[in-house]
DNA sequence: CACACTTACGATATTCGTAAGGATT
DNA sequence: AATCCTTACGAATATCGTAAGTGTG
């Protein structure tokens, strides 16, 4: 490590200041310092080198031959190194970067999609990863490092990760709007045994969480679909009804639908938001993590 | 010049050695520190940055996303660096360089050419720009700084130059080796009227000087010629005598030519080295002046 | 003699190494 | 308990600005 040189873009910046101007006093006023300091630096720098970079007199400042030679690198050097740390901050003032975010999918089209398109507007030079998939292969994302936060719709115990609560989502019937069972004041889950029901496929989070909860009422399986769309399309249809996450229903945008909260034993999903516990966030991936919470806090 | 970035290079090396090596304890030996200096110096490029670059634990160093970004961008600021100044080192210690002297042609080729000679062989990286022309043209180059360093024959008063003189070189006559001249004890100035003379042309520095110190004594030229060797071969031939620098003889590499001191009023030229006044010289340059005054005095 | 760079010098800021503190495995 | 990074702190070093010195036109 020794023998090596020691300059600071300080010394780099005096020295293309002094080349410009060729006037110790002004080069110094430009630096912000006084003229026997900036002067100083122009030594240090001479020293580091091991010769005189300017010959100078009371009456004139210019260059030697190596301080020509050094001439045609130093405003390389500080031009390169300006662009590096312009860089850095354009990333750390979240003019440019990168935030990836993982959830599944009914996540990602109800919670998600308003925050997304907050941050972009505030943040347009940002480029947003987003994988909607599942919650497995969403936790793979951020152990792997290729998404800075996921969100889950159950907890996730494991030193990997941090977790952090962010709400409950309740359950709700979801059939048509003529179905009989609207008739009723309040639906309880017991009054769903025997109906025709379409169920998302067994992988999806909803419906092990379904079935889970409701294995003591006995249900008619009509089919199951993978892609909550088809769900609602199932039902407007007339095949059946389905028990669904809350916010979900009116993202489908099926105005033939009714929702229905049910009655007796409450029925919800906890939303979580994980991201990896050794890794740090990046300043795109802090910001987002702030505008989700804020937003979720407003509501 | 506030708001500007302000790293210098040991910062940098610090940063890539952490990069390198994920171990506090371990890179701050690497750059012959204590660790906490060590650790210091990685806040404070962090500190400039306004990011963590890395995420440490006891058990992990790693890179944060900003701090990926900006080793991009490390190991080539360093390298660049480093070949700046191992350049202009080069320039210092005469690795690599480039000297240009200028001479009047006479003397390039007696006293000028061992010194080239010499310090080629110690310094063989420099280039070396030899100009052999006339007086007038050897300060002109001197003075636009195309020439380092001028050879004259002559005194030269100018504040534009600084003048260092050298050693005086006698007149000899120059003669064939059976030449009646030679027969006698001693050759006096005054012998030599009514020879046949070869002259140099009337630019000619040793022609401008013969003429001002022969005035009293009438010659017979029998031709004026440009270049020394012409002269030699004038004589060798039998047409005439001439009057000489005494180097410039044994130079011709002709055995059938005598040369003689001049009896009587001493006949010589003195050798000057003249410099810009208000230019320093580079490294290469000055070496070249050590050589040459070494070599001088060492005769 | 006026202007411009260097040197001198005391005050402030930075940087160093040693030693103690805290966290992780 | 061992390892490794951070904090604390006094000492050494560096850098600053003011003021005096020096040389050049």
């Amino acid at each position: 490590m020794n023998g090596t040189v020691n300059i600071s873009t300080r010394q780099l910046r005096a020295f293309v200041a002094l080349v410009e101007l060729r006037n110790f006093t002004r080069a110094a006023q430009k630096c912000c310092l006084s003229q026997p300091a900036f002067s100083a630096l122009i030594q240090s720098i001479e020293a580091e080198a091991g010769v005189r970079l300017f010959d100078r007199s009371t009456r004139h400042v210019e260059l030697t031959a190596e301080g020509q030679l050094f001439e045609q690198w130093a405003s390389r050097l500080l031009l390169d190194f300006d662009t590096a740390f312009v860089n850095l901050k354009d990333h750390v003032t979240l003019r440019r970067g990168r935030v990836a975010v993982s959830a599944l999918p009914t996540i990602a089209a109800t919670m998600l999609a308003p925050v997304l398109a907050e941050y972009h507007a505030a943040y347009p030079g940002v480029a947003i990863e987003m994988f909607d998939t599942l919650a497995d292969a969403s936790l793979a994302l951020v152990r792997e490092g290729r998404a800075d936060l996921a969100l889950t719709a159950g907890k996730v115990e494991h030193p990997d990760f941090e977790v952090h609560r962010l709400f409950d989502e309740p359950f709700h019937l979801v059939c048509r709007r003529d179905d009989p069972l609207l008739a009723r004041p309040t639906v309880m889950l017991d009054d769903l045994a025997g109906q025709p029901f379409i169920h998302m496929v067994r992988s999806s989070s909803i419906r092990q969480k379904i079935e889970a909860e409701l294995a003591a009422v006995p249900m008619r399986m009509v089919m199951e679909v993978a892609h909550l769309a088809t769900v609602g399309a199932m039902i407007e249809s007339g095949l059946g009804i389905s028990v669904l996450p809350a916010q979900a229903v009116p993202r489908l945008g099926m105005p033939s639908l009714a929702s229905r909260p049910l009655g007796g034993k409450p029925l919800f999903r906890t939303h979580y938001m994980i991201q990896a516990r050794q890794r740090s966030l990046s300043a795109a991936a802090v910001t987002f993590r702030e505008i989700l919470l804020a937003r979720l806090k407003r509501e």
